[in-house]
RNA sequence: GCGGGCGUAGCUCAGGUGGUAGAGCGCCAGGUUGUGGUCUUGGAUGCCGUGGGUUCGAGUCCCAUCGCUCGCCCCA
């Protein structure tokens, strides 16, 4: 194969087997978030730049090295989206949507990071994600979440995943947390991993999340965000969890987790696995009631979660069959008009109806063997004249002469 | 961005100490021009990732580079 003609890095084709899996992750998502009233929306999938460097955090690492930016021909600066949430948000800002709230929207589609690929890592990749846009009530985060798990569930890897779930606090709590953060961290400065010094002026909180050993001791005793949540907070997170009881969806409280964009408060979560290395986070979310006021519209309550498309495919445990098909096959030059009659008829009975494009009746057997066709309808000049085809079971071997006019209604 | 492993046929992989490349599967053709799967006979697989170096000679040794992969970072 010549190598000048590579897929870009991180980027994959989506083939066979691994499109099956990716859009029934898709389908069963749609489908799902619809019985959750959520509709869907198309944004495109680049924007002006400043869409995504105002809303994620200027210190977030998806903005200052991730993201793939452009200058135009027009000298605008272009950004492929790095996810999907602050394009709904801008959406929802320029279709003047904020005045009909609630928005419950569902998304599916591509995001670009340029980072280092790995498994379930890519440059391009796919997520599923549902915004419930204008309700500040804890029923809202617990939906979202319902609804997420129930994703999971239909896609059968719901017991593969562990839901964890955390509070951010308010704007209020959150700093006064940050500071006790950061005094304790700095007390311990001296034996913090290198990378973890480097957040603790960054962005604390990420620190709690390190994976280094002598960090998580350090952790152990760090203050927890439990103690620093004003009563508004804490009464919140509460009512978060009571309704997760009601809907019955498990979690575990995670005092760990932390979102890595800055438009997070209150609720975060994450559905995480064991199962897939280091990219265990299958769906991720929380509350962001400051992003859509940063987008130029008013103060707007959300939340929501993204999911990677490619994550989840990974972790179905059977590959979804494709649709077998009917071969259609003609016994010599004679026959293929009678046989194209057929086919079409066929389709228009909404059966997957195919007929090789050439060889003898052998090849066309073998052909529609390979493709997995669990049919054969067979016309020879002799069926021909009798109005019959030998419609043969794949599966079986059994074969019986069928008159043409009723292969459509057998087959459907 | 940092560290480890790996790039040989379409796929999975074998090729001690350097001597001009192999297997299985798949593919193509015949046995079988009105019947697939099983069987059988034959055939083609290839810039050994790319570039440079050492050598009489490199798939094999060295350097660089690209890609894949695992971990860190980050995140879905």
């Amino acid at each position: 194969m010549p190598d000048d003609l590579q897929p870009a890095r991180g980027t994959h084709d989506l083939i066979g087997e691994d499109q099956r899996r990716h859009t029934h992750v898709a389908d069963t998502a749609r489908r799902i978030a619809a019985r959750y009233g959520f509709d869907e929306w198309t944004t495109p999938i680049f924007e002006d730049t400043r869409v995504f460097s105002r809303t994620l955090g200027e210190t977030s690492d998806v903005v200052t090295k991730e993201m793939y930016t452009f200058t135009d021909r027009g000298g605008d600066s272009i950004t492929l989206r790095p996810e999907a949430t602050a394009g709904i948000c801008r959406a929802l800002v320029t279709n003047g949507l904020t005045q009909s709230l609630p928005q419950k929207v569902f998304y599916a589609g591509p995001m670009f990071r340029y980072e280092r690929p790995q498994k379930g890592r890519y440059r391009q990749f796919h997520q599923i994600d549902i915004e419930l846009i204008g309700s500040a009530e804890p029923l809202a985060d617990a939906e979202v979440i319902a609804c997420g798990w129930n994703i999971l569930q239909a896609l059968g890897v719901a017991g593969d995943t562990v839901l964890e779930i955390n509070t951010l606090g308010d704007k209020e709590s959150r700093s006064a947390y940050r500071d006790a953060l950061v005094a304790y961290f700095t007390e311990h400065q001296g034996a913090l991993s290198a990378d973890s010094l480097a957040r603790l002026d960054r962005n604390p909180l990420r620190i709690l999340d390190s994976k280094d050993e002598g960090d998580r001791r350090i952790i152990a005793n760090a203050p927890l965000i439990a103690d620093h949540l004003t009563a508004a907070a804490a009464g919140f997170y509460a009512g978060v969890q009571g309704y997760l009881r009601t809907f019955g969806v498990p979690f575990r409280e995670n005092p760990r987790i932390v979102r890595g964009l800055d438009y997070y408060g209150h609720t975060a979560f994450e559905f995480v696995t064991g199962k897939l290395g280091s990219q265990g986070t299958v769906m991720g979310g929380g509350r962001y009631d400051g992003l859509v006021e940063e987008m130029g519209g008013p103060p707007t309550p959300a939340v929501g979660w993204a999911a990677g498309i490619e994550r989840l495919a990974m972790l179905l445990e059977t590959p979804p069959a494709a649709q077998a098909a009917v071969a259609v096959v003609p016994v010599g030059d004679a026959a293929e008009a009678a046989a194209l009659g057929v086919l079409q008829s066929l389709r228009a009975a909404g059966v997957r109806a195919e007929m090789a494009y050439r060889g003898n009746l052998r090849r066309r057997m073998e052909r529609a063997n390979r493709i997995g066709a669990r049919a054969a309808v067979i016309l020879g000049p002799d069926d021909i004249a009798a109005g019959v085809a030998q419609v043969k079971n794949l599966a079986t071997g059994e074969q019986e002469a069928v008159k043409l006019a009723d292969i459509a209604a057998r087959l459907a």
